[in-house]
RNA sequence: UGACCCAUGGUGUAAUGGUAGCACUCCGGUUUUUGGUAUCGUCAGUCAAGGUUCGAGUCCUUGUGGGUCAACCA
């Protein structure tokens, strides 16, 4: 009953404002715009996640909308991931749009703002157009074109659609203020000529809108109340309301653009381009790598959509930069598998143990918890046989008393068996151990009931029969990177900071149950950790990604 | 030598002029047939200096520090 009122973020208080000085709340709508240039990221969920919860919060529709004005970078593959990505978090958009939908209406509205006077055509260089453009600190010059007449920038300007120009020898520029403090107010570019095949309008169009035209008119066509972007487009309000304006039909909604920090983690890098270039040079296998921090990566290392909403929720949002501490996003797994993952058995650096006093040739079929914090998750049964592994480092010859685990002349117990007490060693030539020869207590059974089931013994150990045990391939993941933010270190490529060891390959035991396992199920490999069945797993050949280890306390008392 | 944005424990956030709180991390105790989980606890913060006010993390001024802005990218 405790009626603790969750406090609102800075977006959400923006509403609530707007809400209180007359914007009704079935005028709220919003929406999330990625361009179709590359898989979404963490860092696009908070974005998802933001706008959505706003969508759920008031009841509001929230439209998809593929920012795709750029022909040259986008590509059907990332439309497709992109809409996948957003379902798997578990997100239903009101209508998927695009940019490219309202090519049409921005022609025929950019034509009326050139017979207004406030647009015209440029024929000069890039190079030339940036010498004029000023600096931050130094004002701008007029371009020598900005006094043509509405007839001939018309005339120009359709001959630029009818594609009479090559690429890059006219655009259509705003005719607002070389002048003004704002660079992206110096006449900024409005169509500039792109002779390419559009993902969607083919080749309709050879004149292609530039972001700033695109987005505020689509958010007024859309009648979007509250156009959410990240900070470094705060600059481009000005813009966006300048374009507004020349369109703008006072009976209608205003849509205004709000502006928040980006989310980024710490040990990986976030933007586009850099995780493009990680796919590109082989650094990683592809955008769904499992140590890419990708929506699609994320999911293939074994992340619940639900553990990744919980992450953006939990993080937060505000105007400041932030590195957001990878070990938030792990907890929110953690806790996550914790409660629904189903647990077993798995060893994945074996070393021998033969219990002499168990019969040769005797198996039993014991019952185990599937998830000791599900009563409901069930038993399954698990092999056991005289012989069996468990982990090499689960064994010491001799040890202190901190080692609860198996040395010579003690106990252990071994989960859902017997206890059992190692009695002597056989070691190689090298003097590595190959076998630990112990007995076990036959009236130790878990769950049997008997007084020596009841003992307590300090440790217990996974483990599994070796006659059951079923291979697989276990890839071990570290993080991507071995500085916290790689990418903002002066003087260095972010390259310079891979971690040569963000993957180990293992050749693992598991018990035989995991036969049955499919493509994403996820499971606790009791003491390890949480791992999931990777998509390159066969009937022949098992594959198991980690996506995180248990906590281990033990390994830091360790050092 | 500009404009704009930002500044709260190690990290991420809350406090809307009135007790600086929450989560993660770290460290320690208890419980435990996972050295997991659960649970209890410890350490730790308002960038600085002035001002307004009965009262300032919050408002004002000035510094300091960080970020953004000059793609025919988004």
């Amino acid at each position: 009953m405790n009626e603790e009122k969750k406090s609102l973020n800075f977006i959400e208080q923006i509403i609530e404002d707007d809400l209180a000085n007359g914007l009704t709340q079935d005028k709220l709508r919003f929406r999330f715009p990625p361009e179709p240039n590359g898989y979404l990221h963490i860092g696009h969920a908070a974005s998802i996640c933001l706008n959505f919860g706003l969508g759920l919060r008031y009841n509001a529709p929230v439209n998809l909308r593929f920012d795709d004005t750029n022909p040259a970078k986008e590509e059907q593959e990332y439309v497709d991931s992109i809409k996948h990505d957003v379902q798997w978090l578990g997100f239903t958009w009101d209508k998927e749009l695009y940019s490219s939908d309202y090519f049409q209406q921005l022609y025929d509205w950019a034509v009326e703002i050139i017979k207004n006077g406030k647009a015209y055509v440029d024929d000069q260089s890039s190079e030339e157009m940036a010498l004029q453009k000023g600096t931050p600190t130094e004002p701008g010059t007029d371009s020598k074109n900005r006094n043509r007449s509405i007839e001939e920038n018309l005339a120009l300007f359709l001959k630029m659609k009818n594609g009479d120009f090559e690429e890059g020898s006219h655009v259509l520029r705003a005719k607002i203020d070389m002048k003004h403090v704002n660079m992206h107010m110096r006449d900024p570019i409005m169509y500039r000529i792109l002779k390419r095949h559009h993902h969607r309008t083919g080749n309709d169009w050879c004149i292609y809108p530039m972001y700033d035209w695109t987005h505020g008119e689509s958010d007024y066509l859309e009648q979007i109340s509250h156009s959410i972007c990240t900070l470094e487009f705060k600059s481009h309000r000005d813009l966006y309301d300048w374009y507004v304006d020349q369109v703008y039909d006072p009976a209608k909604l205003r849509p205004k653009q709000r502006e928040f920090a980006r989310r980024n983690l710490s040990y990986t890098v976030m933007s586009k381009r850099k995780l493009l270039q990680l796919v590109e040079e082989g650094i990683v296998t592809g955008w769904d790598d499992p140590r890419m921090p990708t929506i699609s990566g994320l999911r293939r290392r074994g992340y619940t959509p639900e553990s990744i909403r919980t992450f953006s929720e939990t993080a937060g949002i505000s105007k400041r930069d932030n590195v957001t501490d990878v070990a938030l996003l792990e907890y929110c797994i953690k806790d996550d598998l914790n409660k629904t993952a189903p647990r077993v058995m798995a060893v994945l650096d074996p070393v021998k143990v033969v219990i002499t006093n168990y019969p040769e040739g005797k198996e039993e079929w014991l019952t185990a918890e599937n998830n000791q914090e599900d009563e409901s998750a069930g038993f399954r049964e698990v092999p056991f046989s005289r012989e069996i592994y468990i982990e090499k480092e689960d064994f010491r010859e001799e040890a202190n008393k901190k080692f609860f685990r198996l040395k010579l002349g003690n106990e252990v117990r071994l989960k859902n068996a017997y206890i059992i007490k190692a009695e002597s060693v056989v070691k190689d030539e090298n003097g590595e151990i190959t076998e630990i020869h112990c007995t076990y207590d036959t009236e130790s059974l878990s769950g049997s009931g008997t007084e020596a089931s009841q003992r307590k013994v300090k440790g217990t150990l996974h483990w599994v029969s070796i006659k059951h045990a079923v291979k697989a391939e276990v890839r071990v993941y570290d993080r991507l990177f071995t500085e916290e933010a790689p990418d903002s270190q002066k003087d260095k490529d972010f390259k310079d900071f891979l971690n040569p060891d963000s993957l180990t390959v293992l050749e693992a035991f598991v018990e035989p149950s995991l036969k049955e396992a499919n493509v994403l199920d996820r499971f606790q490999f009791q003491r390890l950790g949480y791992f999931c069945v990777d998509k390159d797993t066969t009937e022949f050949h098992l594959v198991f990604n980690r996506t995180v280890p248990l906590r281990d306390s033990w390994a830091k008392m360790e050092e």
